[in-house]
DNA sequence: CATCAAAAACTCC
DNA sequence: GGAGTTTTTGATG
């Protein structure tokens, strides 16, 4: 993992754990899962990052209790051309609701590039508000997840989503 | 060139 | 037909 510098690092507590957000001048980055430590975070934001980081706590407080998030900060992840297209491809995923890696794959142009679609997904800098853990491997298998397999299916649980 | 959060094809019971 | 293994495939560092 590289360590990604963002200006801006702020924490979101949830009921799951603390959360840390991450804004560079354009919106939010990155989103981390509770780990056990944490680095520093900044104590003073500007305010358009502030009003950014109240969208964001509010929306993944929102997906966590298996709600839609009313608001969404500007979600500027950082990646290649592909894995935007990838990653926007998984924000049009219903709540509730999975796709495949290649259903995801044809969506992007790429019929055979569902290994290609798997590590877009785990390059995903913002889990949860782009819905990562919505990606389902063939045949309804879990196949991975960046934060640890069992936030994947916590996160679905949540979600209503029943796992065969 | 090696790796990866996949999928289809192919084998063998 | 089903479970396990091998091949194919695409993006990334």
């Amino acid at each position: 993992m590289s360590a990604l510098d963002h200006p801006y690092a702020l924490p979101v507590s949830t009921d799951h754990g603390l959360f840390v957000a991450q804004y560079s001048d354009a919106g939010l980055a990155g989103l981390n899962f509770p780990f056990e430590k944490l680095e520093s975070v900044s104590s003073a934001v500007p305010k358009t990052v502030a009003a950014w980081h109240k969208h964001t706590g509010a929306a993944v407080k929102a997906m966590l209790a298996g709600k839609e998030p009313k608001e969404l900060p500007p979600l500027v992840p950082a990646g290649t051309d592909f894995q935007q297209g990838v990653w926007r491809e998984l924000r049009r995923i219903p709540l509730g609701q999975t796709r495949s890696y290649g259903e995801i794959a044809a969506a992007v142009n790429r019929p055979r590039g569902a290994q290609a679609v798997g590590q877009a997904c785990g390059a995903n800098p913002i889990p949860l508000l782009i819905p990562c853990h919505r990606v389902l491997a063939g045949g309804g298998k879990l196949g991975g997840f960046s934060g640890g397999l069992d936030w994947k299916r916590r996160l679905l649980t949540i979600e209503g989503v029943t796992l065969c």
